[in-house]
DNA sequence: TCGCTGTTTAGCTAAACATCGAAATAGGAG
DNA sequence: CTCCTATTTCGATGTTTAGCTAAACAGCGA
């Protein structure tokens, strides 16, 4: 949980979040957005993997990251409910296109 | 916002904020719920006034921390929507005992 | 095997952070 | 005015973090 708030709390994470919300994506093509190194973006994966905030699958050469929708919503919730704030989940979340 | 999540990073912080939620109570009463010296919670308590997640009014020689609760269901909400999940506020927050 | 692409590791610097004890500030009570 | 209590600020220290470059590693295709 600790590890949660933690890797939420960069903002370059957090857009990496906000990208995979589209669907997977390879950590190439979610380096290329942002204006960093490669090896700085890997760091940040790093985090994002150790809090369980995405999983990872490997597909030949390349590494695909999947967001992992049930932890963010189980810290927010957690948190959420820690100081008496009522914040429901609405639906079960499926593939949405805005 | 980034702010707020950067103050939500530290579990004293945290901490704190769940204490808080209980009702408005002073730096003094506050740091006693930690083993940590005064000087290192006044630094926390600068922190999540940065972050607007409590505010602040003077009693005599006493400082009375309360809850900014507005601004942390929008943290956790906006953060939410970023991300496509279905969070939605329940109630407006009244003063409620467990 | 060689070379290409994508990813991670290693080694580093600079900045940010958590923590402390001690000193400074601000009100209230004598 | 002086003292006491509550809180914050100051200066210092050790740890963590974001960032870089360069090197290493892992598959793929020829």
């Amino acid at each position: 949980m600790n590890r949660v708030f933690k890797a939420l709390a960069d903002p370059t994470r957090r857009s990496v979040l906000e990208l995979l919300r589209e669907g997977p994506m390879s950590a190439g093509d979610l380096a290329g957005h942002f204006p960093v190194s490669k090896a700085t973006m890997s760091a940040h994966f790093a985090v994002l993997r150790e809090a369980s905030l995405v999983d990872t699958e490997k597909q030949g050469t390349t590494v695909i990251y999947h967001l992992q929708v049930s932890v963010l919503e189980d810290a927010l919730l957690g948190l959420a409910s820690a100081v008496g704030l009522g914040l429901t989940s609405k639906q079960p979340v499926k593939g949405e296109k805005s």
